[in-house]
RNA sequence: GGAGGCUUAGCUCAGCUGGUUCAGAGCAUCUGCCUUACAAGCAGAGGGUCACUGGUUCGAAUCCAGUAGCCUCCA
C-alpha cells in the first residue's frame, strides 16, 4: 500500500469521528471501574464555537481521553445552556424580522417562537465541537431548561425558600434599559467614559446672599440682596428632579451656614432639605452632593440612613416619567443635554468640566446601565458561601492554578446577596402566586398554590403566577447534579457512581457567578463539593494581546483552522503556548507548528513502513540504540505523568513533541535506519513496530486523529474492531537505564561536535573523515562506534594516548577527540577557541573555589552541595588541564 | 480608591521548598544542505545585566522592601 506524501486529515478525521461513534467508545454507564468525571460547561444555546471553547474543549478531551486509555470509566456529559437574556435578545430580533413586536404576543406564543429557535440553532454548537474531536458521551447531552433539569430548578428555589434563604425586596439593581431586565452585577461591564461634570447652582430658600450666618463682621443684611446659592458638582444633570437631599459634610466650615436650611431644586423648585453626612468627600467637586435614591446606590444608601423621599423619575425603558414634572417622554440621554440647556437659560449652571469615570454597560445588549429600584427576589448568600469557601481554602477543591484562591476568598467573603429574579420570559419561570391584594405564596403549582392561600387564610381570588424568570445561574449552579438526575432520584445510579466529578475546565471570569455557585449547590443537596479539581484556562487573545471578539474581527474561524490545519494540528498549536491561568497569544503559527508535528509523525511512520525485513542479527550499536531509545522512552513517560500530574499539559504535550522529534526521529530513527534499499534486521524492526505504537498511544489524547489512522496501519499486523487506539493502554513507565541515558548523551555530543567541526570548515556531510578518540572516562565508545561512524560519517577510528596535533580538536565529557581534515588547522583560531574556554573554567573554578575556601559554606551548606562542588572543582581542574596540554601541543 | 497578579532571548513561556558558569524550551532568526521518510524537512550556530534600586544570606532569576510599567478583579 502506497502512503501520501503529506498527511491528509481530512479523511481520518470524518472516518474516525464516526467509527468512534458507532463502537459508542464516548458511552459511558457505570460499572465497577473508578470513575473520571467531566461535566462540560454549557455553552450558550445562542454560541458559536469560538477560539475559548476550543482551548477549553480540547483541554478536557485530552483528559477525558488519556484517563479512558488509562482503563478509568470516562465519562464526559456535553449540554447546553438556556442563556435567558441572550437567547430572548436572539428570539426578539427574530420576531422584530418577521414584523412581530415581544409586546403583542402572549407569553406563551412568545416562548413557542423560543423553543422552534432554540430546535433549530442551538445545537450548532455542539455538533461543532465534533469536529473538534470532543468524545463526549453524546447519549448524556443536557439542556439546563428540559423538563428535569427545570424541575430541579423550581424544587431547588422552594427548598431555599423553605430555608428561608430567598425573599423579596425593593433593592437597587441593575437596570438594562434596553433589554428591560435587571441584570446581575456580574453581568455589567465597567468602561471608562469620557463625561461631563456639571456644576449646579441650587437656591437655598428664604436666604439672601447677606445672611450669611457664621459671619459674625457680616451684619448687613438686605432684604432684596441677591439670593443665596449653592453649587453641586454631577455628571448626570437629568436627574436632578428626583433629588431629595443635598448633603454636605458636617466638618466643611465652608458650609457651616447651611446647616438646616432647604434649597431648591433647579428647575421645578422642588424644596429639598439639606442634610450632613461625612459619607461626603469635601475635596470632591464642591463638596456639596446632591442626594438622588432613586437613581443611585450610595445615595439610596445615604437615603435610607436619613429617611429621605424616593422620587423616581424613569420608566422602564429609560425615558422620563410624569414624576420628573418636566421633559416627560425623553430618553435619558436627550434630558441631559435638554436639562443642561435649561439650567443655562435659568443661569444655574455655573460651568461643565471633562471628566473621566466608570460607567457600567450591559454585557448583552451594551446599554448604559441604570440603577433602579425595583421589587425583586434575592437570594442570601452569606451563610451559603462559608462551606464553598472552606472547599477551597481547605484543599478540598483545588483551583489550578492556585493563584486564584486568593480572589476567589476575597469575594466570597464579601459575598453579597444574589438577585436571582429576570424580568424575562425564557427561563424557568419563579414558582410565586399572587392574589388580588398581591399577596403571595411559593409553590410548584397552582393548585398548591391555593392550599397554601387557604391554609393562610387568604383571598384566592385573581391568582396569578410571578411574571419573573430565574437568572440562567441559578440553573446552571446545578449542572453537576442535575446532569446526573441527581434531584429527580437522588440515590440513583448515575449521581452515586459519577458525583462528585473530578475536573472542572472553565474560565477565571466564571469562578464566582459559576463555579462558586457549583459548590454551594453541590453543598446544600450532596454534602460534597462537585469537583476535586478546577483547571482554569486564559482567555484567548490574538499576538497583539487584545481579546478576541466579534467587533474587532480579530479571531479566526475555528472550523476554518481545523479545515486548513487539521484538527490535530489545531490542537496541538492551541495547547502548546497554553498554561493554565495563562492567557494565550494565540498565533496561527502555532497551528502551523501542530501540522508540521502530525506531518512529522505521518512521514516517520513512512519510513518505518517502506522497510523490507529479513532475517538476520541486528548490531550491537543498533541493539544499543534500541536500549537507549527504551530508557528515553520511560523517562519521558515520567515525565510526562509529572506534567499531568501538576495539569501542565502544554509540558506534557512538549515533551512528548520532543520525544517523538527529536529523541525517536532524529536520533533513533537515524541510528537504526538501514542503508538505502537495504533490508533492516527483522528483530528491530520488530522493536520499531513496538516503539511506534507506544508514540501513538502516548501522543493519542493529544492528536487523536493521526493516532488512530495510523493505529489501524496493516505495519502493526490485524486489528480487532474493537482494537482502537482510542482504547488503547496508555504507556506507563518501565525502568530507566540512568547510566545509559548518561553516556548517550556524551555519544550525541561528540556526533553533533563532528558535524559542526565539518560545517565550520565547509566540508561536505559526503566526505567521510577519520576520528581519533582520547577516553580518559570509563565509556564504552567500542559499543558506540558504529553509530558515530554512521551520523557522523566517520571513515574510521583510533583510540589515542596522546593529544593529535594538526587536526580538530574538541572535549565532549572528558573525553577528548580529534578529527583529521584536509585543511590546516588555524593555529591562532584554535589557540584562541582553547583560550576562551580555558578562561571560562577559570572563572567558573574561581567560583567554585571561593564557595569551598569560605568556611561559612563549608559549615552550613547541605553535605551534598559541599560535595557537589568539590566533583565540580575536581573537573574543571581536569579539564583546564587538557585544554592546557593542547594548548602547548599546538 | 481597595485586593491580587505579572515583568526572564525577537515572540510565547518554563525555571518546584535559594546551591552546577543557571540562565532553559518551543517558535522565529542566521549559515550550509532538494542526503532516496519528511523543504510542513535535515545539520549546525548566534541571541538575555532574569524590569529597576536596595536588603537578607556563605550564596539570589528564586526570599524581603521600595520604584516603574502592564494586567485582572472589586468599589
Amino acid at each position: 500500500m502506497s502512503i501520501a506524501k503529506t498527511y491528509n486529515p481530512k479523511e481520518a478525521e470524518d472516518k474516525w469521528y464516526a467509527y468512534w461513534l458507532e463502537k459508542k467508545f464516548f458511552r459511558s454507564v457505570p460499572d465497577d471501574r473508578e470513575p473520571y468525571t467531566i461535566v462540560m460547561p454549557p455553552p450558550n444555546v445562542t454560541g458559536v464555537l469560538h477560539m475559548g471553547h476550543m482551548l477549553n474543549n480540547t483541554i478536557q478531551d485530552v483528559l477525558i481521553r488519556r484517563a479512558r486509555m488509562q482503563g478509568k470509566n470516562a465519562c464526559w456529559v456535553p449540554g447546553t445552556d438556556h442563556a435567558s437574556i441572550a437567547t430572548e435578545a436572539k428570539v426578539v430580533a427574530m420576531l422584530k424580522e418577521r414584523g412581530i413586536s415581544k409586546k403583542d404576543i402572549s407569553r406563551e406564543e412568545f416562548l413557542k417562537y423560543a423553543w422552534e429557535w432554540k430546535e433549530k440553532y442551538g445545537g450548532i454548537i455542539l455538533e461543532q465541537l465534533k469536529k473538534l474531536g470532543a468524545s463526549c458521551d453524546w447519549d448524556r447531552t443536557r439542556f439546563t431548561m428540559e423538563p428535569d433539569l427545570s424541575d430541579a430548578v423550581i424544587d431547588t428555589f422552594i427548598h431555599l425558600y423553605k430555608k428561608g434563604y430567598i425573599y423579596r425586596g425593593v433593592r437597587m439593581i441593575n437596570w438594562d434599559p434596553q433589554g428591560k431586565t435587571a441584570v446581575s452585577d456580574e453581568e455589567v461591564i465597567r468602561k471608562e467614559v469620557n463625561q461631563k461634570l456639571y456644576y449646579i447652582k441650587y437656591q437655598v430658600s428664604g436666604v439672601r446672599n447677606q445672611d450669611n450666618a457664621g459671619e459674625k463682621d457680616s451684619q448687613v443684611v438686605a432684604d432684596n440682596a441677591e439670593p443665596l446659592y449653592i453649587t453641586i458638582a454631577t455628571t448626570r444633570p437629568e436627574t436632578i428632579m428626583a433629588d431629595t437631599a443635598i448633603c454636605i459634610n458636617p466638618n466643611d466650615e465652608r458650609y457651616r451656614h447651611l446647616k438646616g436650611k432647604k434649597v431648591l431644586v433647579p428647575l421645578i423648585n422642588r424644596e429639598i432639605p439639606v442634610i450632613e453626612d461625612e459619607y461626603v468627600e469635601m475635596e470632591f467637586g464642591t463638596g456639596c452632593l446632591k442626594v438622588t435614591p432613586a437613581h443611585d446606590l450610595n445615595d439610596y444608601e445615604l437615603g435610607q440612613k436619613h429617611k429621605l423621599e424616593v422620587i423616581d423619575i424613569l420608566n422602564d425603558d429609560g425615558t422620563l416619567n410624569e414624576k420628573a414634572q418636566i421633559l416627560i417622554g425623553e430618553d435619558r440621554f436627550i434630558a441631559r443635554k435638554k436639562v443642561e440647556k435649561l439650567l443655562e437659560e435659568a443661569g444655574q449652571l455655573e460651568k461643565v468640566e471633562d471628566y473621566k469615570s466608570q460607567v457600567g454597560f450591559s454585557e448583552r445588549t451594551d446599554a448604559a446601565i441604570e440603577p433602579k429600584l425595583s421589587m425583586q427576589w434575592f437570594c442570601k448568600m452569606e451563610h451559603l458561601a462559608k462551606p464553598a469557601l472552606d472547599y477551597v481554602l481547605s484543599g478540598e477543591v483545588k483551583l489550578i492554578p492556585d493563584k486564584f484562591i486568593n480572589s476567589y476568598r476575597h469575594w466570597m467573603e464579601h459575598v453579597k446577596d444574589w438577585n436571582i429574579s429576570r424580568q424575562l420570559w425564557w427561563g424557568q419561570r419563579i414558582p410565586a402566586w399572587y392574589n388580588e391584594h398581591q399577596e403571595w405564596v411559593v409553590a410548584k403549582t397552582e393548585e398548591e398554590a391555593v392550599a397554601e392561600f387557604k391554609k393562610a387564610g387568604l383571598s384566592t381570588e385573581g391568582l396569578y403566577q410571578e411574571e419573573d424568570v430565574l437568572d440562567t445561574w441559578f440553573s446552571s449552579g446545578l449542572w453537576p447534579i442535575s446532569v446526573f438526575d441527581g434531584f429527580k432520584q437522588p440515590n440513583g445510579a448515575d449521581i452515586n457512581y459519577y458525583y462528585p466529578t473530578n475536573d472542572l475546565v472553565t474560565a477565571p471570569e466564571i469562578l464566582f457567578f459559576w463555579v462558586a455557585r457549583m459548590m454551594i449547590a453541590g453543598h446544600e443537596f450532596r454534602g460534597k463539593a462537585p469537583f476535586k479539581n478546577v483547571y482554569l484556562t486564559g482567555i484567548v487573545r490574538d499576538k497583539l494581546g487584545r481579546k478576541m471578539s466579534k467587533s474587532l474581527g480579530n479571531s479566526p474561524d475555528p472550523i476554518e483552522l481545523m479545515e486548513q490545519y487539521g484538527t490535530d494540528g489545531v490542537r496541538v498549536g492551541m495547547l502548546l503556548s497554553s498554561p493554565a491561568g495563562n492567557d494565550l497569544m494565540f498565533d496561527v503559527a502555532y497551528c502551523e507548528q501542530g501540522r508540521n508535528f502530525a506531518n512529522k509523525i505521518w512521514n516517520a511512520f513512512r519510513l518505518v513502513k517502506g522497510w523490507e525485513s529479513v532475517n538476520k542479527p541486528a548490531g550491537k550499536a543498533e541493539l544499543k540504540a534500541v536500549a537507549w531509545f527504551e530508557s528515553r522512552f520511560n523517562e519521558a513517560i515520567l515525565e510526562v505523568e509529572e506534567h499531568f500530574a501538576a495539569y501542565r499539559l502544554s509540558d506534557a504535550l512538549m515533551t512528548v513533541y520532543k520525544l517523538i522529534w527529536d529523541d525517536f526521529c532524529s536520533w533513533y530513527l537515524e541510528l537504526i535506519k538501514p542503508a538505502y534499499q537495504q533490508p533492516i534486521a527483522k528483530d528491530l524492526l520488530t522493536f520499531t513496530v513496538d516503539f511506534f505504537e507506544q508514540l501513538l498511544a502516548l501522543a493519542h489524547p493529544f492528536m487523536p486523529f493521526i493516532t488512530e489512522e495510523l493505529w489501524h496501519d496493516e505495519l502493526f499486523g490485524g486489528r480487532g474492531e474493537m482494537d482502537c487506539c482510542i482504547v488503547a493502554a496508555y504507556p506507563t513507565a518501565s525502568k530507566v537505564d540512568k547510566k545509559l541515558l548518561d553516556d548517550f548523551v556524551v555519544i550525541q555530543q561528540v556526533i553533533s561536535e563532528i558535524r559542526n567541526v565539518r560545517n565550520t570548515k565547509q566540508i561536505s556531510p559526503k566526505d567521510a573523515l577519520p576520528l581519533a578518540i582520547k577516553v580518559n572516562t570509563t565509556i564504552t565508545y567500542e559499543t558506540y562506534l558504529d553509530s558515530i561512524k554512521k551520523l557522523a560519517n566517520i571513515s574510521e577510528v583510533s583510540f589515542v594516548s596522546e593529544q593529535q596535533s594538526g587536526a580538530a580538536a574538541f572535549m565532549a565529557g572528558k573525553d577528548e577527540f580529534f578529527v583529521t581534515v584536509a585543511q590546516n588547522i588555524d593555529v591562532t583560531a584554535e589557540r584562541e577557541r582553547i583560550t576562551n574556554e580555558i578562561a571560562y573554567l577559570q572563572g567558573f573554578l574561581k567560583s567554585v573555589n571561593a564557595k569551598l575556601s569560605n568556611e561559612r559554606f563549608v559549615q552550613n551548606a547541605k553535605a551534598e552541595v559541599v560535595q557537589n562542588e568539590r566533583n565540580k572543582q575536581a573537573d574543571a581542574l581536569a579539564k583546564i588541564k587538557i585544554l592546557e596540554e593542547s594548548l602547548a601541543s599546538l
